[in-house]
DNA sequence: TGAAATGTTGGGGCG
DNA sequence: ACGCCCCAACATTTC
Protein backbone atom coordinates (compact mmCIF):
# COMPACT_ATOMS: atom_id res chain seq x y z
CA UNK A 1 0.00 0.00 0.00
CA UNK A 2 1.46 3.48 -0.98
CA UNK A 3 2.12 5.88 2.54
CA UNK A 4 -0.35 8.50 2.75
CA UNK A 5 1.85 11.46 2.80
CA UNK A 6 1.22 11.60 -0.94
CA UNK A 7 -2.26 11.51 0.11
CA UNK A 8 -1.47 15.94 -0.65
CA UNK A 9 -0.49 15.51 -3.76
CA UNK A 10 -4.07 13.67 -4.71
CA UNK A 11 -5.73 16.43 -3.83
CA UNK A 12 -2.94 19.36 -5.13
CA UNK A 13 -2.88 17.44 -8.61
CA UNK A 14 -0.76 15.11 -10.72
CA UNK A 15 2.33 13.73 -8.98
CA UNK A 16 4.11 13.51 -12.66
CA UNK A 17 6.67 10.72 -11.00
CA UNK A 18 3.77 8.27 -10.55
CA UNK A 19 2.80 5.49 -12.97
CA UNK A 20 -0.78 6.35 -14.69
CA UNK A 21 -2.85 3.88 -15.32
CA UNK A 22 -4.89 3.12 -18.63
CA UNK A 23 -8.65 2.51 -18.66
CA UNK A 24 -9.90 1.37 -22.51
CA UNK A 25 -13.48 2.36 -22.85
CA UNK A 26 -15.37 -0.17 -24.90
CA UNK A 27 -19.01 -0.59 -24.23
CA UNK A 28 -19.25 1.25 -21.44
CA UNK A 29 -18.95 5.10 -21.94
CA UNK A 30 -20.37 6.14 -18.77
CA UNK A 31 -18.62 7.60 -15.27
CA UNK A 32 -21.11 5.99 -12.91
CA UNK A 33 -21.09 3.01 -11.81
CA UNK A 34 -17.85 2.04 -14.06
CA UNK A 35 -15.99 -0.80 -12.25
CA UNK A 36 -12.93 -0.29 -14.69
CA UNK A 37 -12.56 3.33 -13.85
CA UNK A 38 -13.51 3.08 -10.18
CA UNK A 39 -10.74 0.73 -9.39
CA UNK A 40 -8.30 2.37 -11.62
CA UNK A 41 -9.29 5.86 -9.98
CA UNK A 42 -9.02 4.18 -6.25
CA UNK A 43 -5.90 2.15 -7.29
CA UNK A 44 -3.49 5.16 -8.12
CA UNK A 45 -5.15 8.05 -6.59
CA UNK A 46 -3.42 7.17 -3.09
CA UNK A 47 -0.13 7.89 -5.13
CA UNK A 48 -1.05 10.78 -6.76
CA UNK A 49 -0.84 9.27 -9.71
CA UNK A 50 -3.76 9.56 -12.94
CA UNK A 51 -6.08 7.62 -15.00
CA UNK A 52 -5.52 8.06 -18.92
CA UNK A 53 -9.11 7.40 -20.38
CA UNK A 54 -9.25 5.93 -23.90
CA UNK A 55 -11.20 4.90 -26.46
CA UNK A 56 -9.83 2.62 -29.57
CA UNK A 57 -12.10 2.59 -32.93
CA UNK A 58 -10.90 -0.54 -34.33
CA UNK A 59 -14.20 -1.85 -36.28
CA UNK A 60 -12.16 -4.46 -38.42
CA UNK A 61 -11.44 -6.25 -34.94
CA UNK A 62 -14.83 -7.44 -34.32
CA UNK A 63 -15.33 -8.60 -37.78
CA UNK A 64 -17.16 -10.00 -39.42
CA UNK A 65 -20.04 -8.19 -36.45
CA UNK A 66 -17.66 -4.42 -36.94
CA UNK A 67 -20.59 -1.75 -35.79
CA UNK A 68 -23.31 -1.32 -38.93
CA UNK A 69 -23.70 2.56 -40.05
CA UNK A 70 -26.85 2.69 -37.76
CA UNK A 71 -24.76 1.73 -34.60
CA UNK A 72 -21.69 4.23 -35.39
CA UNK A 73 -24.55 7.11 -35.81
CA UNK A 74 -25.40 6.58 -32.07
CA UNK A 75 -21.07 5.88 -31.45
CA UNK A 76 -20.57 8.99 -32.42
CA UNK A 77 -23.00 10.79 -30.08
CA UNK A 78 -22.49 9.03 -27.19
CA UNK A 79 -18.61 9.12 -27.42
CA UNK A 80 -18.90 13.53 -27.67
CA UNK A 81 -21.26 13.21 -24.53
CA UNK A 82 -18.59 11.02 -22.81
CA UNK A 83 -15.31 12.95 -24.42
CA UNK A 84 -17.47 16.55 -22.62
CA UNK A 85 -18.26 15.15 -19.10
CA UNK A 86 -14.61 13.49 -18.71
CA UNK A 87 -13.53 16.97 -19.86
CA UNK A 88 -15.61 18.48 -16.96
CA UNK A 89 -13.49 16.61 -14.42
CA UNK A 90 -10.77 18.18 -15.66
CA UNK A 91 -9.57 15.34 -17.95
CA UNK A 92 -9.35 14.35 -21.63
CA UNK A 93 -10.34 11.10 -23.59
CA UNK A 94 -7.90 9.83 -25.42
CA UNK A 95 -9.20 9.00 -28.83
CA UNK A 96 -7.46 6.82 -31.34
CA UNK A 97 -8.64 5.45 -34.78
CA UNK A 98 -6.87 1.76 -35.76
CA UNK A 99 -9.77 1.74 -39.10
CA UNK A 100 -7.37 1.95 -41.71
CA UNK A 101 -3.83 0.90 -39.64
CA UNK A 102 -2.58 0.30 -36.32
CA UNK A 103 -4.81 -2.07 -33.48
CA UNK A 104 -5.85 -1.58 -30.19
CA UNK A 105 -2.79 -3.95 -28.84
CA UNK A 106 -0.40 -1.56 -30.61
CA UNK A 107 -1.97 1.65 -29.12
CA UNK A 108 -2.36 0.31 -25.79
CA UNK A 109 1.71 -0.88 -26.22
CA UNK A 110 2.32 2.64 -27.23
CA UNK A 111 0.48 4.42 -24.76
CA UNK A 112 2.17 2.69 -22.05
CA UNK A 113 5.78 2.91 -23.46
CA UNK A 114 5.06 6.66 -23.61
CA UNK A 115 3.60 7.69 -20.74
CA UNK A 116 5.01 4.84 -18.40
CA UNK A 117 1.70 3.78 -17.67
CA UNK A 118 1.90 0.17 -15.52
CA UNK A 119 -1.49 -0.77 -15.74
CA UNK A 120 -4.71 -1.29 -17.89
CA UNK A 121 -8.33 -1.66 -17.12
CA UNK A 122 -10.81 -2.25 -18.82
CA UNK A 123 -14.75 -3.45 -18.53
CA UNK A 124 -15.18 -7.22 -20.09
CA UNK A 125 -17.24 -7.74 -23.87
CA UNK A 126 -19.04 -11.38 -24.31
CA UNK A 127 -18.81 -11.34 -27.89
CA UNK A 128 -16.93 -14.80 -28.97
CA UNK A 129 -14.66 -12.21 -31.39
CA UNK A 130 -13.85 -9.57 -29.31
CA UNK A 131 -13.38 -12.28 -26.30
CA UNK A 132 -10.56 -13.55 -28.44
CA UNK A 133 -9.08 -10.99 -29.26
CA UNK A 134 -9.22 -9.20 -25.49
CA UNK A 135 -6.70 -12.60 -24.57
CA UNK A 136 -4.48 -11.97 -27.04
CA UNK A 137 -4.54 -8.01 -25.67
CA UNK A 138 -4.60 -9.11 -22.25
CA UNK A 139 -1.29 -12.06 -22.86
CA UNK A 140 0.61 -9.41 -24.74
CA UNK A 141 0.31 -6.92 -22.20
CA UNK A 142 1.42 -9.15 -19.40
CA UNK A 143 4.56 -9.99 -21.05
CA UNK A 144 5.86 -6.54 -21.43
CA UNK A 145 5.18 -6.76 -17.56
CA UNK A 146 1.96 -4.45 -17.48
CA UNK A 147 -0.68 -5.26 -15.18
CA UNK A 148 -3.97 -5.90 -16.45
CA UNK A 149 -7.59 -6.13 -14.85
CA UNK A 150 -10.60 -6.65 -16.33
CA UNK A 151 -14.42 -6.25 -14.66
CA UNK A 152 -17.90 -7.00 -15.16
CA UNK A 153 -19.53 -3.60 -16.24
CA UNK A 154 -22.57 -4.68 -18.35
CA UNK A 155 -24.31 -7.90 -16.96
CA UNK A 156 -25.79 -8.28 -13.92
CA UNK A 157 -24.10 -11.46 -13.50
CA UNK A 158 -21.18 -12.99 -15.53
CA UNK A 159 -22.55 -15.46 -18.19
CA UNK A 160 -20.36 -18.65 -16.25
CA UNK A 161 -22.14 -17.90 -13.07
CA UNK A 162 -24.95 -19.82 -13.84
CA UNK A 163 -25.53 -23.34 -14.86
CA UNK A 164 -27.70 -25.96 -14.27
CA UNK A 165 -28.39 -28.82 -11.66
CA UNK A 166 -26.26 -30.79 -14.54
CA UNK A 167 -23.50 -28.22 -14.99
CA UNK A 168 -24.82 -26.72 -18.48
CA UNK A 169 -25.63 -23.64 -19.46
CA UNK A 170 -29.81 -22.65 -19.01
CA UNK A 171 -31.18 -22.84 -22.53
CA UNK A 172 -34.58 -22.42 -20.94
CA UNK A 173 -35.85 -18.66 -19.86
CA UNK A 174 -37.38 -19.45 -17.23
CA UNK A 175 -35.55 -21.57 -14.86
CA UNK A 176 -32.63 -19.23 -15.96
CA UNK A 177 -34.46 -16.18 -14.84
CA UNK A 178 -35.60 -17.92 -11.77
CA UNK A 179 -31.91 -19.03 -10.55
CA UNK A 180 -30.53 -15.39 -11.57
CA UNK A 181 -32.87 -13.42 -9.52
CA UNK A 182 -32.51 -15.89 -6.46
CA UNK A 183 -28.19 -14.86 -7.09
CA UNK A 184 -29.02 -11.52 -7.55
CA UNK A 185 -30.89 -11.52 -4.42
CA UNK A 186 -27.85 -13.08 -2.27
CA UNK A 187 -25.59 -10.52 -3.55
CA UNK A 188 -27.92 -7.80 -2.95
CA UNK A 189 -26.16 -6.70 0.14
CA UNK A 190 -22.73 -6.60 -1.12
CA UNK A 191 -23.48 -4.97 -4.51
CA UNK A 192 -23.77 -0.84 -4.42
CA UNK A 193 -23.54 1.09 -7.73
CA UNK A 194 -20.09 2.67 -7.58
CA UNK A 195 -20.31 6.32 -8.04
CA UNK A 196 -19.20 9.12 -10.49
CA UNK A 197 -15.52 10.39 -9.82
CA UNK A 198 -16.01 14.05 -8.69
CA UNK A 199 -12.52 14.42 -10.62
CA UNK A 200 -10.04 13.44 -12.54
CA UNK A 201 -7.01 14.95 -12.96
CA UNK A 202 -4.70 15.08 -16.26
CA UNK A 203 -1.25 16.10 -16.73
CA UNK A 204 -1.61 18.67 -19.32
CA UNK A 205 1.90 18.50 -21.46
CA UNK A 206 1.04 15.06 -22.07
CA UNK A 207 -1.12 16.06 -24.83
CA UNK A 208 1.90 17.86 -26.52
CA UNK A 209 3.56 14.58 -26.31
CA UNK A 210 1.33 12.15 -27.47
CA UNK A 211 0.96 14.73 -30.75
CA UNK A 212 3.98 13.73 -32.01
CA UNK A 213 3.79 10.02 -31.53
CA UNK A 214 4.96 7.69 -34.35
CA UNK A 215 2.86 6.55 -36.64
CA UNK A 216 -0.14 8.69 -36.79
CA UNK A 217 -2.67 6.20 -35.37
CA UNK A 218 -0.72 6.97 -32.05
CA UNK A 219 -1.85 10.29 -32.23
CA UNK A 220 -4.87 10.97 -30.04
CA UNK A 221 -7.80 12.00 -32.67
CA UNK A 222 -11.44 13.93 -32.37
CA UNK A 223 -14.62 11.87 -32.20
CA UNK A 224 -15.84 14.19 -35.30
CA UNK A 225 -12.23 12.88 -36.94
CA UNK A 226 -13.52 9.32 -36.98
CA UNK A 227 -15.64 9.67 -39.38
CA UNK A 228 -18.55 7.61 -37.80
CA UNK A 229 -21.46 10.03 -39.28
CA UNK A 230 -23.06 8.90 -42.47
CA UNK A 231 -22.38 10.93 -45.25
CA UNK A 232 -26.12 10.92 -46.30
CA UNK A 233 -28.07 12.91 -43.25
CA UNK A 234 -30.91 10.75 -41.69
CA UNK A 235 -33.95 11.86 -40.35
CA UNK A 236 -32.91 14.69 -38.25
CA UNK A 237 -36.45 15.09 -36.71
CA UNK A 238 -36.02 11.88 -34.61
CA UNK A 239 -32.54 12.65 -34.10
CA UNK A 240 -33.43 15.28 -32.17
CA UNK A 241 -35.62 13.24 -29.59
CA UNK A 242 -32.57 10.90 -29.14
CA UNK A 243 -29.55 11.77 -26.46
CA UNK A 244 -27.22 9.52 -26.26
CA UNK A 245 -24.70 9.60 -23.58
CA UNK A 246 -25.18 9.01 -19.56
CA UNK A 247 -27.19 11.45 -19.01
CA UNK A 248 -29.66 10.92 -21.68
CA UNK A 249 -29.59 7.43 -20.38
CA UNK A 250 -30.45 8.16 -16.76
CA UNK A 251 -33.25 10.86 -17.79
CA UNK A 252 -34.83 8.23 -20.28
CA UNK A 253 -35.16 6.11 -17.11
CA UNK A 254 -36.66 8.32 -14.60
CA UNK A 255 -38.85 9.50 -17.17
CA UNK A 256 -40.18 5.54 -18.32
CA UNK A 257 -40.73 5.19 -14.25
CA UNK A 258 -42.60 8.08 -13.52
CA UNK A 259 -45.36 7.25 -17.10
CA UNK A 260 -45.21 4.52 -18.64
CA UNK A 261 -43.87 1.98 -16.33
CA UNK A 262 -47.18 1.06 -14.31
CA UNK A 263 -49.12 -0.10 -17.87
CA UNK A 264 -45.59 -1.69 -19.14
CA UNK A 265 -47.59 -4.87 -19.10
CA UNK A 266 -49.86 -3.96 -21.70
CA UNK A 267 -48.41 -0.97 -22.97
CA UNK A 268 -45.36 -2.50 -24.16
CA UNK A 269 -47.08 -4.04 -26.80
CA UNK A 270 -48.71 -0.92 -28.37
CA UNK A 271 -46.34 0.43 -30.55
CA UNK A 272 -47.94 3.80 -31.35
CA UNK A 273 -47.52 4.91 -27.47
CA UNK A 274 -44.33 5.14 -25.51
CA UNK A 275 -45.03 2.29 -23.61
CA UNK A 276 -41.37 0.74 -23.29
CA UNK A 277 -38.02 1.91 -21.58
CA UNK A 278 -36.12 2.69 -24.79
CA UNK A 279 -33.10 2.15 -22.65
CA UNK A 280 -31.65 -0.68 -25.09
CA UNK A 281 -29.05 1.85 -27.56
CA UNK A 282 -28.29 3.07 -23.75
CA UNK A 283 -27.64 -0.37 -22.38
CA UNK A 284 -25.98 -1.30 -25.60
CA UNK A 285 -22.82 1.42 -24.99
CA UNK A 286 -23.08 1.05 -21.53
CA UNK A 287 -24.25 4.62 -21.15
CA UNK A 288 -26.05 2.84 -17.91
CA UNK A 289 -25.34 -0.04 -16.09
CA UNK A 290 -28.03 -2.82 -15.65
CA UNK A 291 -27.04 -3.09 -12.06
CA UNK A 292 -28.03 0.81 -12.03
CA UNK A 293 -31.62 -0.08 -13.68
CA UNK A 294 -32.37 -2.66 -11.66
CA UNK A 295 -31.40 -0.69 -8.65
CA UNK A 296 -33.39 1.66 -9.85
CA UNK A 297 -36.11 0.12 -10.85
CA UNK A 298 -36.48 -1.96 -7.61
CA UNK A 299 -36.30 1.13 -5.32
CA UNK A 300 -39.13 3.02 -7.41
CA UNK A 301 -41.49 -0.30 -7.38
CA UNK A 302 -41.02 -0.33 -3.58
CA UNK A 303 -41.62 3.17 -2.69
CA UNK A 304 -44.67 3.19 -4.81
CA UNK A 305 -45.62 -0.50 -4.52
CA UNK A 306 -49.09 1.20 -3.09
CA UNK A 307 -49.88 2.61 -6.47
CA UNK A 308 -49.36 -0.90 -8.05
CA UNK A 309 -46.57 -0.45 -10.19
CA UNK A 310 -45.12 -3.42 -9.04
CA UNK A 311 -46.27 -5.87 -11.93
CA UNK A 312 -44.97 -3.39 -14.78
CA UNK A 313 -41.72 -3.51 -12.33
CA UNK A 314 -41.72 -7.21 -12.65
CA UNK A 315 -42.35 -7.76 -16.18
CA UNK A 316 -39.98 -4.52 -17.15
CA UNK A 317 -37.00 -6.24 -14.83
CA UNK A 318 -38.02 -9.74 -16.77
CA UNK A 319 -36.98 -7.84 -19.75
CA UNK A 320 -33.75 -7.13 -18.53
CA UNK A 321 -33.49 -10.77 -17.73
CA UNK A 322 -33.76 -11.24 -21.62
CA UNK A 323 -30.74 -9.72 -22.11
CA UNK A 324 -29.04 -11.52 -19.30
CA UNK A 325 -29.96 -14.68 -21.01
CA UNK A 326 -28.47 -13.35 -24.73
CA UNK A 327 -25.49 -13.20 -23.27
CA UNK A 328 -25.71 -16.37 -21.57
CA UNK A 329 -26.35 -17.87 -24.60
CA UNK A 330 -24.09 -16.11 -26.63
CA UNK A 331 -21.19 -16.86 -24.29
CA UNK A 332 -21.94 -20.42 -24.28
CA UNK A 333 -22.94 -21.02 -27.74
CA UNK A 334 -20.49 -18.81 -29.36
CA UNK A 335 -21.35 -19.79 -33.17
CA UNK A 336 -25.12 -18.58 -33.29
CA UNK A 337 -24.68 -15.29 -34.26
CA UNK A 338 -24.03 -17.54 -38.00
CA UNK A 339 -25.41 -21.11 -36.97
CA UNK A 340 -28.47 -22.54 -35.32
CA UNK A 341 -27.93 -23.20 -32.20
CA UNK A 342 -30.55 -26.95 -33.06
CA UNK A 343 -28.74 -28.76 -35.62
CA UNK A 344 -31.49 -30.30 -37.67
CA UNK A 345 -32.18 -26.68 -38.50
CA UNK A 346 -29.21 -26.38 -40.79
CA UNK A 347 -31.10 -28.85 -43.06
CA UNK A 348 -34.31 -26.27 -43.39
CA UNK A 349 -35.96 -25.71 -46.84
CA UNK A 350 -36.10 -22.16 -47.20
CA UNK A 351 -36.60 -20.87 -50.65
CA UNK A 352 -35.01 -20.09 -53.60
CA UNK A 353 -36.71 -18.29 -55.47
CA UNK A 354 -36.63 -14.03 -55.94
CA UNK A 355 -35.21 -13.94 -52.70
CA UNK A 356 -33.39 -11.10 -53.62
CA UNK A 357 -36.76 -9.42 -54.82
CA UNK A 358 -37.77 -10.24 -51.61
CA UNK A 359 -35.51 -9.66 -49.62
CA UNK A 360 -35.39 -5.79 -51.04
CA UNK A 361 -39.54 -5.49 -50.77
CA UNK A 362 -38.59 -6.76 -46.84
CA UNK A 363 -36.18 -3.67 -46.31
CA UNK A 364 -37.53 -1.25 -48.15
CA UNK A 365 -41.30 -1.66 -46.35
CA UNK A 366 -42.71 -2.42 -49.36
CA UNK A 367 -44.91 -6.25 -48.83
CA UNK A 368 -48.12 -4.89 -48.97
CA UNK A 369 -48.66 -5.46 -45.53
CA UNK A 370 -49.15 -2.04 -43.53
CA UNK A 371 -47.68 -3.22 -39.83
CA UNK A 372 -44.78 -4.65 -41.60
CA UNK A 373 -43.92 -2.23 -43.76
CA UNK A 374 -44.61 0.39 -40.97
CA UNK A 375 -42.12 -1.33 -38.95
CA UNK A 376 -38.99 -1.81 -41.55
CA UNK A 377 -39.99 1.89 -42.41
CA UNK A 378 -39.72 3.02 -39.00
CA UNK A 379 -36.25 1.43 -38.64
CA UNK A 380 -34.97 2.69 -41.92
CA UNK A 381 -35.92 6.40 -40.72
CA UNK A 382 -34.81 6.47 -37.13
CA UNK A 383 -32.51 3.31 -36.77
CA UNK A 384 -34.94 1.95 -33.93
CA UNK A 385 -38.13 -0.68 -34.46
CA UNK A 386 -40.54 -1.23 -31.64
CA UNK A 387 -40.11 -4.70 -30.18
CA UNK A 388 -43.11 -5.75 -30.67
CA UNK A 389 -42.96 -4.83 -34.75
CA UNK A 390 -39.50 -6.46 -34.59
CA UNK A 391 -41.10 -9.76 -33.95
CA UNK A 392 -44.17 -9.25 -36.43
CA UNK A 393 -41.58 -8.42 -39.23
CA UNK A 394 -39.10 -11.46 -38.28
CA UNK A 395 -41.72 -14.11 -38.24
CA UNK A 396 -42.98 -12.72 -41.45
CA UNK A 397 -39.70 -12.88 -43.36
CA UNK A 398 -38.78 -16.14 -41.86
CA UNK A 399 -41.91 -17.93 -42.40
CA UNK A 400 -44.07 -16.22 -44.74
CA UNK A 401 -41.15 -15.84 -47.09
CA UNK A 402 -38.86 -18.16 -45.69
CA UNK A 403 -35.80 -16.17 -46.11
CA UNK A 404 -33.12 -18.08 -43.84
CA UNK A 405 -32.94 -15.64 -40.55
CA UNK A 406 -29.48 -14.97 -40.70
CA UNK A 407 -30.23 -11.84 -43.60
CA UNK A 408 -32.78 -10.80 -41.38
CA UNK A 409 -30.35 -10.60 -38.59
CA UNK A 410 -27.68 -8.84 -40.74
CA UNK A 411 -29.93 -6.27 -41.62
CA UNK A 412 -31.30 -5.19 -38.33
CA UNK A 413 -27.32 -5.21 -37.32
CA UNK A 414 -26.29 -2.92 -40.00
CA UNK A 415 -29.50 -0.18 -39.61
CA UNK A 416 -30.40 -0.70 -35.32
CA UNK A 417 -28.60 2.11 -33.54
CA UNK A 418 -29.09 -0.77 -30.34
CA UNK A 419 -27.47 -3.70 -32.70
CA UNK A 420 -26.28 -5.95 -29.97
CA UNK A 421 -24.86 -9.23 -31.21
CA UNK A 422 -26.28 -11.56 -28.49
CA UNK A 423 -29.87 -9.85 -28.60
CA UNK A 424 -29.98 -10.07 -32.41
CA UNK A 425 -28.88 -13.78 -32.47
CA UNK A 426 -31.45 -14.77 -29.77
CA UNK A 427 -34.11 -12.59 -31.22
CA UNK A 428 -33.58 -14.36 -34.80
CA UNK A 429 -33.50 -17.46 -33.72
CA UNK A 430 -35.98 -17.46 -31.60
CA UNK A 431 -38.42 -16.60 -34.30
CA UNK A 432 -36.59 -19.14 -36.48
CA UNK A 433 -37.45 -21.64 -33.62
CA UNK A 434 -33.93 -22.65 -34.24
CA UNK A 435 -32.58 -21.58 -30.83
CA UNK A 436 -33.11 -21.82 -27.20
CA UNK A 437 -36.39 -21.57 -25.23
CA UNK A 438 -37.78 -21.31 -29.39
CA UNK A 439 -41.32 -20.23 -30.45
CA UNK A 440 -42.63 -23.64 -31.32
CA UNK A 441 -42.68 -24.09 -35.46
CA UNK A 442 -45.95 -23.53 -35.27
CA UNK A 443 -46.28 -20.19 -34.08
CA UNK A 444 -46.60 -18.07 -36.83
CA UNK A 445 -47.80 -14.38 -36.62
CA UNK A 446 -50.36 -13.63 -38.66
CA UNK A 447 -49.78 -9.71 -39.83
CA UNK A 448 -53.28 -8.79 -39.95
CA UNK A 449 -53.78 -10.04 -36.54
CA UNK A 450 -51.04 -8.97 -34.68
CA UNK A 451 -51.90 -5.35 -36.50
CA UNK A 452 -55.47 -5.25 -35.29
CA UNK A 453 -54.40 -6.47 -31.84
CA UNK A 454 -51.45 -4.17 -30.90
CA UNK A 455 -52.25 -1.36 -33.27
CA UNK A 456 -56.23 -1.02 -33.09
CA UNK A 457 -56.15 2.34 -34.68
CA UNK A 458 -53.90 1.99 -37.09
CA UNK A 459 -51.89 5.04 -35.37
CA UNK A 460 -48.28 3.14 -35.74
CA UNK A 461 -49.15 2.40 -39.46
CA UNK A 462 -50.77 5.88 -40.81
CA UNK A 463 -47.25 7.44 -39.23
CA UNK A 464 -44.87 5.57 -41.41
CA UNK A 465 -46.88 4.08 -43.84
CA UNK A 466 -48.43 7.62 -44.83
CA UNK A 467 -49.95 6.90 -47.95
CA UNK A 468 -52.42 4.88 -46.07
CA UNK A 469 -52.95 7.25 -43.73
CA UNK A 470 -56.53 8.58 -44.95
CA UNK A 471 -58.49 4.65 -44.91
CA UNK A 472 -60.41 3.88 -42.83
CA UNK A 473 -59.09 1.65 -39.21
CA UNK A 474 -61.19 -0.88 -40.32
CA UNK A 475 -59.02 -1.85 -43.69
CA UNK A 476 -55.96 -0.11 -42.48
CA UNK A 477 -54.19 -3.66 -41.62
CA UNK A 478 -55.55 -5.31 -44.42
CA UNK A 479 -56.13 -2.55 -47.30
CA UNK A 480 -56.61 -4.99 -50.23
CA UNK A 481 -60.03 -6.03 -48.78
CA UNK A 482 -61.36 -2.61 -48.87
CA UNK A 483 -64.01 -1.63 -50.87
CA UNK A 484 -63.31 0.04 -54.01
CA UNK A 485 -65.22 3.56 -53.11
CA UNK A 486 -63.04 3.45 -49.61
CA UNK A 487 -59.80 3.17 -51.45
CA UNK A 488 -60.78 5.99 -53.67
CA UNK A 489 -61.81 7.99 -50.60
CA UNK A 490 -58.25 7.53 -49.19
CA UNK A 491 -56.44 8.21 -52.30
CA UNK A 492 -55.06 4.64 -52.68
CA UNK A 493 -55.11 3.10 -55.76
CA UNK A 494 -53.54 -0.58 -54.72
CA UNK A 495 -50.29 -1.59 -56.48
CA UNK A 496 -49.71 1.89 -57.41
CA UNK A 497 -50.02 3.83 -54.80
CA UNK A 498 -49.25 1.08 -52.24
CA UNK A 499 -48.36 -2.83 -53.09
CA UNK A 500 -50.61 -5.73 -52.72
CA UNK A 501 -49.71 -8.24 -50.71
CA UNK A 502 -46.38 -9.80 -51.93
CA UNK A 503 -47.64 -13.17 -50.38
CA UNK A 504 -50.99 -14.73 -49.44
CA UNK A 505 -50.80 -15.19 -45.49
CA UNK A 506 -52.71 -18.14 -45.22
CA UNK A 507 -51.06 -19.96 -48.36
CA UNK A 508 -47.49 -18.86 -46.96
CA UNK A 509 -48.66 -20.34 -43.52
CA UNK A 510 -49.68 -23.74 -44.86
CA UNK A 511 -46.22 -23.44 -46.55
CA UNK A 512 -44.23 -22.70 -43.71
CA UNK A 513 -46.08 -25.47 -41.64
CA UNK A 514 -45.35 -28.10 -44.39
CA UNK A 515 -41.63 -27.27 -44.49
CA UNK A 516 -41.24 -26.99 -40.56
CA UNK A 517 -43.27 -30.16 -40.13
CA UNK A 518 -40.75 -31.96 -42.73
CA UNK A 519 -37.79 -30.68 -40.54
CA UNK A 520 -39.35 -32.28 -37.57
CA UNK A 521 -40.02 -35.74 -39.11
CA UNK A 522 -36.79 -36.09 -41.84
C1' DT B 1 -43.78 -13.21 -26.38
C1' DG B 2 -50.02 -17.53 -31.77
C1' DA B 3 -53.53 -18.72 -34.94
C1' DA B 4 -56.97 -21.54 -36.71
C1' DA B 5 -60.01 -25.29 -36.16
C1' DT B 6 -63.09 -27.45 -33.40
C1' DG B 7 -66.04 -27.93 -29.36
C1' DT B 8 -69.30 -26.07 -25.87
C1' DT B 9 -72.59 -23.10 -23.94
C1' DG B 10 -76.23 -20.01 -23.43
C1' DG B 11 -79.18 -16.16 -24.90
C1' DG B 12 -82.54 -14.80 -27.96
C1' DG B 13 -85.34 -14.81 -32.29
C1' DC B 14 -88.82 -17.24 -34.27
C1' DG B 15 -92.18 -20.59 -35.92
C1' DA C 1 -94.85 -22.03 -23.96
C1' DC C 2 -91.76 -24.73 -26.22
C1' DG C 3 -88.25 -26.51 -29.13
C1' DC C 4 -85.32 -25.41 -32.72
C1' DC C 5 -81.77 -22.98 -34.69
C1' DC C 6 -78.38 -19.41 -35.10
C1' DC C 7 -74.45 -17.59 -33.50
C1' DA C 8 -71.66 -14.94 -30.43
C1' DA C 9 -68.65 -15.86 -26.78
C1' DC C 10 -65.68 -18.57 -24.68
C1' DA C 11 -62.84 -22.90 -24.07
C1' DT C 12 -60.09 -26.59 -25.90
C1' DT C 13 -57.33 -28.78 -29.18
C1' DT C 14 -54.40 -28.91 -32.99
C1' DC C 15 -51.05 -27.22 -36.11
Amino acid sequence: MTEKKSQSKMTTGVNPDAAPAIVWFRQDLRLADQPALYRALEDCSSGGGHVLPVFIWAPEEEAPWAPGAASRVWLHFSLTRLAADIKALGSQLLIFDCSARGSSLEVLEGLCSATGAGSVYWNRRYEPVVIERDKKIKTALKEKGLTVQTFNGSLLLEPWELATQEGKPYQVFTPFWRACQLKLQANQLQHRPLEAPGKMPFPSELTQKLSQQKPGYMQPTTVDDLGLLPAIKWDTGIRESWQPGEKGATEQLEKFMSSALKQYKEGRDRPELEGVSRMSQHLHFGEISPQMIWDRVQSHARSAAANGTGAGAEAYLRELGWREFSHHLLYHFPQTPTNPLRQQFENFPWSKDNRDQEMAAWTRGLTGYPIVDAGMRELWHTGIMHNRVRMIVASFLVKDLLIPWQEGARWFWDTLVDADLAQNTLGWQWTAGCGADAAPYFRIFNPILQGEKFDPDGNYVRRWVPELAKLKSKWIHKPWLAPEADLKAAGIKLGDDYPAPMVDHSYARDRALTAFKQLKTG
